[in-house]
DNA sequence: ATTAATGCAAACACTTTGCAATGGA
DNA sequence: TCCATTGCAAAGTGTTTGCATTAAT
């Protein structure tokens, strides 16, 4: 039960909820699908924890904020290098496991240190694409 | 002077000064910062014609709309196929106008029709990199 | 006992919208 | 003239923060 204890942070029962909910969660979800899927079981917690939470597992590296969504940030358990395909109708977004070694030149760089990348893709998913077409 | 005569937009004053400003600009601003390079000369604009005009100009193709800075959206006049480069720090973004052919197998698409793709490089600009460090 | 985390509400930042007045086409 | 666009204000999202209370260590 003491599965996260070397997180370096206080142990809640929120905070186990959250670590439960994103643990091997590939939905990419924002803040706000967080706390409504843990309202039905934690209808006390709030948003605001949800976010604090968010930020304190960002710092700890247990989590990864993606801008893929242009309408909120997205929240990605999963830190080890990889890339996503974004629908471009819902939003719904997957993992691409594969990873590209892309490389710059010196020139190409506009005198920055480059540290990584992350390439999105977008296209239609498929429940999208059989939707009825207006 | 009609340079812009086949944009199938009203051209408007305000429109006008937007596509100048936003003609070769490589800073990749948001709204606000539009909005103020504008007011100076347009003291009356309003900050919601800049957003109406810049849905109207994606509309057209002549903007492209970036969420490479998850705080706000960013909006660049190149929509032609390209890359960013982002820091970390000041959010400053760069063009990559070297592009990479990335291929996805049917078993990596996930059932999307894959569309396209962008590459986000990260890391330290030269600016950020020589402050002095806390 | 300490100190960090919670929940609430208020504040904030960015973006969109309703609508009367304006002005391009 | 006609209809799209403007400017303003209000409203709508998503996110952050202040603070007293609570609870993990």
């Amino acid at each position: 039960m003491t599965k996260y204890k070397d997180i370096g942070l206080k142990l809640t029962p929120q905070r186990l909820a959250i670590l439960d909910f994103l643990e091997g969660n590939t939905s990419h979800p924002s803040a706000e699908d967080i706390y409504k899927a843990l309202s039905e079981n934690f209808p006390t917690m709030s948003l605001a924890t949800v976010y604090n939470t968010l930020e304190s597992l960002k710092g700890k590296g247990r989590v990864i904020e993606l801008s893929i969504d242009p309408n909120k940030k997205r929240f990605d358990p999963n830190t080890l290098p990889h890339n996503h395909l974004i629908c471009l109708k819902c939003k719904r977004v997957a993992d691409i496991h594969k990873t590209f070694d892309l490389k710059l030149a010196g020139s190409e760089k506009s005198d920055f240190d480059v540290l990584g990348h992350h390439i999105e893709f977008y296209g239609i998913c498929s429940s999208c694409r059989s939707a009825a077409k207006p």
